[in-house]
DNA sequence: AATGAATGAGACTTCATTCAT
DNA sequence: TATGAATGAAGTCTCATTCAT
């Protein structure tokens, strides 16, 4: 078995143990168990256990980073990269919901970096790249212009992380057309809004 | 000094500890330093770290389930019980900011509980209450009906959550004016969407 | 209260309750809980731990101990001294068990003095007086001469130690009867034998 | 070294320190010191305290259960059958005085075993084993009947321990003339009783 | 490359004892 | 006398990491 398949195993059976007990629960012997392999052998693939989590995270971090800039980058319009990036969040879940879980209950409340600050800078470069967006939004005249930007933001990231929460908590499953009507439903409240339409009389 | 009040203090010190560290890199020790005083008092007052942690979110915990339950059954209109919501919130972090730091950072997101459910358990009630208050909102007519309550829950809440976070992780108070704005721009996005009012054809 | 009525109550509760937890797992806070008054007064009588158990042990030592020495002065004759020794040993197990109790599975190990020998040297005091007057018995020309009286005296204390334990494992209680028939019984073997009559053909 | 032969040295050692200073006092640090590793390394091989005295007891528990019960199955006569007891128990006492030890300090007296009561199943399953060989002995005819086997089994047992306690307390040893003599006496004391034959006039 | 025995810093916790009130 | 809050030494045990094989 070469290097590289090696570091793929460990990765993957890392990142289910992780995410099922948390950072803190974890021992190494439950990674080499799961892994299938002596603990020592992990030595020899990453330098200790913080190494081997920021190697997971930084995984998952790079691809979500790199949509994120593409999106930014591209000609579309505010409102489709916003469908986009939910979109994309959902397709992670779907295919690796422990990265998803482990995002949400370890990165981004920062909880393995209280000491260090690498879950926040991450946190806050997720969070500027959406609010970029956002405001790519607002000078487009596609987004309300009299909230701030970053309320916006909130409000949508908010409104994913929140549902990933659920999903994470209650283990569940997504079928291709539940990721429809979630993208559905959140992309709809949060441009239109959750009130009525009888009982609009919207910003009076 | 008597009981209550070394127990106060304990709380309000371990309360700064865990908030700045997190759970697991919180050393008793460091809470006995914080307090003042030596570690084995600590064990007259609480039976042991959990139980201590477990106190911390508990007090924070019975304030807000109190309020959502008083606001569940209030005859206000639903769409006013939201805004008191985050009114709520926003106080508690006013005056007691380490202790949403916790509730954000470590129960909501349950990672001291990965193993028992204690976490998981409150994410769900918390979930749950804020749901039914949505649900009503729909059968006063006042909130949309086309949208199932739990994705507009998803939207309420992690509006919220999100705010918290970057205030949290950014270590921000908050001034009374511009406490009064975050409610303002949050409920509105939440109740009338993101989208530009020039660009609005809703629900088309 | 005055003091000496204190000292009897710490001391019988403190009995009970190493009688039932054993030394090492008995707490000053359970004797002090059982003798219903704050642990902090026990050391108003008692210099520490090991002394309130010293004390405990000394009182029915020395009640023992002069019993022993009353013996094996009195003019009776040995075997009926060997009968009282049984007597009082029954009696005083009658009258406090507990305090038996202690003297079988603390004292009599020396599990408590492992390190000091206070428990070693009553135990072999015990068992000197008690080949005193075994010997006497043998100059008496009552027991017999062809084996060396700590033998005997093996005999005797083990067959009462080894009753004894069963009784305070059993947590049994003695009726007089009871009594009589144990007295009688061990009385019995260890003056005559287990041999049976009929197949007598004694020391040839 | 292998798993098993260090297993053995851990053990080994063990057992000259909890004889030495009791199981209370007995650190593991002093254990990983006779054993000459680290404390660490105990914890590979023994889940803790406890489990480490109990595989201690046990392996000196087995080897003695396993010849009481050979000893009741075979078909000798009872006596010879009491006799081999005796011989057995010294045997082990010269080859590991320190077993013994922790059997007569430790184990018959239970006091590790004050909560649970794994000492006393051990003691009463040893008491049973051998009131069985008295019992056979009764009915052989080779035995008193007109005395209870339990009293009988006190003091073949008592005696036996009450010797062991001696020679422990006195940390003596046991050269193979010695151990011819006691066996002698104790058996002779037990069979044929204390009285000296001039003044036998028997169960009169 | 691979193993898992070995290490030891360091965590939690207990509880006898002291001491201010 | 009486209380129980307060202390802190000391114990057990965990587990990331190292290292000989």
């Amino acid at each position: 078995m070469d290097k590289i398949d090696r570091e793929r195993i460990i990765i993957d059976e890392a990142l289910k143990v992780f995410s099922q007990k948390g950072y803190a629960d974890t021992r190494m012997a439950d990674i080499a168990k799961a892994a299938n392999m002596s603990y020592g052998l992990i030595y020899h693939y990453f330098e200790n256990k913080e190494k081997l989590f920021d190697a997971i995270v930084e995984e998952w971090w790079r691809g979500f980073y790199d949509e994120l800039e593409r999106l930014k980058k591209s000609p579309m319009q505010a409102g489709d990269k916003l469908v986009a990036i939910i979109k994309f969040i959902l397709d992670v879940y779907n295919q690796k919901p422990n990265q998803v879980s482990i995002f949400v209950t370890e990165v981004s409340r920062g909880f393995v970096y209280h000491v260090n600050s690498k879950g926040k800078d991450k946190f806050n470069t997720l969070f500027a790249l959406c609010q970029d967006i956002v405001r790519e939004g607002q000078l487009q005249g596609v987004l309300r212009n009299d909230i701030q930007a970053n309320y916006l933001t909130y409000v949508f990231l908010g409104a994913i992380d929140t549902f990933l929460s659920v999903m994470v908590l209650g283990n569940e499953s997504l079928t291709k057309k539940r990721e429809e009507r979630i993208i559905e439903g959140i992309i709809s409240v949060f441009l239109y809004g959750a009130v009525a339409a009888s009982a609009v009389d919207k910003k009076a």
